[in-house]
DNA sequence: AAAGCTATGGTACTGAGTACCATATCGACA
DNA sequence: TGTCGATATGGTACTCAGTACCATAGCTTT
């Protein structure tokens, strides 16, 4: 029977509870009881009783912090995309968990509570990260801090739609707000292009201005 | 002595435990008792315990909407800044208060989360009021949910440097981060400047060129 | 003066979270 | 094999936040 960890025995034992008679009217002694724990058992293993909703956010955090890592300075924001992938690809693995937790963390505050506190996580990660990447300036923390948050609410509003059912192909659409979330903050980058930038030329030439403007005006297009 | 609204008292006999004892050995009671009311009167007034570090969240939130319900299809950008520009005063306003409390969401994790819980109602209604504005439909969610959230950490920003003690001239930091955040998106806007847009101008003159490219110059700078 | 409304105080209860102690299980090692 | 020690677990008792309910004081209204 006990084939599970405890932690997991627990963790499907709450869900399975929450889902019976809600969060609320389900204590810590249930889920213990359930799990064929002891109440102290349950405190060891979560913190509180709001944290047997997120059971993997360690691990994933700590999966995040890895992937941050193992980048250079030229592959920091590929690290950015593909640490705030993680995260969204470990909703997708949970499947049907990741779905109740949804239905309880929209009608429930303190697990709603719980789940803001796990992004700010994330964003806090994301943002020392690429403010280092930036490199640790004051004047580059508003930036860094507008990415993180921008990189962290992009993932949020895929997941979400697909936690509604809105979407068949959840990781295209996370590529593609990826990109454009990075396009956005493309010209303040430390990579900079010139896309900004214009440049004034001017020829000297002795042909006619009227035969030479038809000619501009094609290729400004 | 009862000059003061029951709710002012708690507020006061409330941060001054906190600063005494410290949040975690400031109980209900004393609290209540400190401000001389019952325990019931606290509940009565705020919701919970850690409601009592930000008495006037909700006549912030209403000042904010209202603010944003003032305005017109033309003027929302206006809003949305002078929306969020409304929070920044009123923590100035509180001046030692604001510092205060900074100091114990600083520390302490369950005053942290109610102050992000606070900044995330705040993010929540300027990303409705974006949303509205850029006609609600689903292409725009995700724009306006990005555009909510920097206006919101822009203001957390500045907020936090004040705070911090590390400028002295908010008020004109925020209008800075807020332009810049505003232009951010300025390209994805409904009303759209042709701020991006480059115009090629050709005029005819007869003066020689040496004499004009460095006046040329000096315009462009 | 009586009725009613509102703000307040008090009491009793549930349940989360903590502290502490007791016990069981298991491996290492003599 | 027996013993020691580490680790995991269970149980008990406590504090305190938050809720429900009732009683009462003060004030207005009729």
């Amino acid at each position: 029977m006990a084939t599970q960890s405890v932690k997991a025995r627990l963790t499907t034992a709450a869900f399975a509870l929450f889902d019976e008679r809600g969060y609320e009217h389900s204590t810590v002694d249930d889920i213990a009881e359930r799990a064929g724990v002891g109440r102290t058992t349950f405190f060891r293993a979560f913190p509180s009783k709001d944290d047997v909703i997120l059971p993997d956010h360690e691990v994933v955090l700590s999966a995040v912090k890895a992937r941050l890592a193992a980048s250079t300075q030229e592959t920091a924001l590929v690290a950015v995309s593909e640490a705030a992938r993680l995260v969204l690809l470990h909703y997708l693995q949970e499947g049907d968990v990741a779905r109740s937790r949804y239905k309880l963390t929209s009608s429930i505050p303190a697990l709603r509570h719980r789940e803001v506190t796990s992004m700010q996580q994330y964003q806090r990660v994301f943002r020392e990260f690429i403010h280092g990447w930036m490199g640790g300036g004051s004047e580059t923390g508003l930036k860094a801090e507008l990415m993180a948050t921008s990189v962290v609410t992009a993932h949020n509003y895929v997941l979400r739609r697909w936690l509604r059912g809105l979407t068949e192909r959840p990781e295209a659409e996370f590529d593609a707000a990826m990109t454009s979330v990075l396009e956005l903050f493309a010209d303040i980058n430390p990579n900079r292009s010139a896309e900004d930038e214009a440049s004034l030329v001017i020829f000297r030439t002795t042909r006619q201005l009227g035969s030479v403007i038809p000619a501009l005006r094609k290729i400004i297009g």
